[in-house]
DNA sequence: TATATTTAAGATATTTTTGTCCAAAATAAA
DNA sequence: TTTATTTTGGACAAAAATATCTTAAATATA
């Protein structure tokens, strides 16, 4: 569904968010570490995700990683997503046609809307904040 | 979604199924040029869906590949994907923890059953026969 | 039986994704 | 200003997915 790079940014980004709700900031190995995400690669992906102001980045002692509860009350899961692994599952064709549309559809077409659909409801519905507050809660986890 | 894999495999048995309503059985260069496929990759898929009764290929002159009406009938297009893709789809965590239930959910969990939900029921509602039909009679396309 | 045709299978190549490493830039604090 | 710390960015490496090529096996027909 998701690439890998997206798995790990959004685990990424719920820890971050979860810190901030407390007022840390989190370095990139303690990001790696409580998201079960490898370090230098989930550091790309965050540098991805700083440029999109979803996150903010900090250089030098004390730096690291936050994210304010104004960011994480706006930005929805679709953000995070599209930054990452681009629109193609909220609008490519699911059979891979360049061109696929109610008026010239792919076989499965029809049927694809109504997923499409569910999947982009529950990304643009669900803010970071969240599933910050879910996961601090302990109601979920990051890793297993 | 699906890989590219399965996306030819879909592509490729929907063109044989159709042709196969017409008692037509057809070579795998037909299919690839008819389905918008790599030959080589797509013959190897096939080759796959073969093994798992999908779809019956014949060697030597005037063979090719074909599918029963009663495979057409009886074949959902689940059974294509998970042979092509597995069943990660259908039972894999939408964030990639090696396991997630609902006990102990991933962030996205919840979210994410109702649209695996409507992946498994648009996939193991559709039969071959169901595509193949609607695209014999022009309603879809196979290329673009 | 010989020949032509077609899929099957294995080796190989290419591209994309995933992942690591290291030096540079930024910055806080002593 | 110097030093230690941290992200950033670029080069590089490994693995997986995608794709091709070539030969072998099967088979229909003359």
């Amino acid at each position: 569904m998701f690439s890998k790079a997206c798995e790990y940014g959004i685990k990424a980004i719920i820890y971050i968010a979860t810190q901030s709700l407390s007022g840390t900031r989190v370095k990139i190995g303690d990001v790696a570490n409580n998201s079960g995400s490898p370090e230098a690669f989930t550091a790309k992906i965050l540098g991805t995700l700083t440029k999109h102001n979803i996150v903010n980045s900090h250089t030098g002692p004390y730096g690291g990683f936050e994210i304010s509860s104004k960011q994480m009350k706006q930005v929805k899961m679709r953000d995070i997503v599209e930054a990452i692994d681009g629109d193609t599952i909220f609008n490519g064709c699911g059979l891979g046609l360049n061109e696929c549309n109610h008026e010239q559809p792919c076989p499965m077409h029809h049927k694809f809307v109504k997923v499409r659909e569910e999947i982009k409801t529950m990304l643009t519905t669900t803010t970071i904040y969240d599933l910050a507050t879910e996961y601090k809660s302990g109601k979920t986890v990051l890793m297993r």
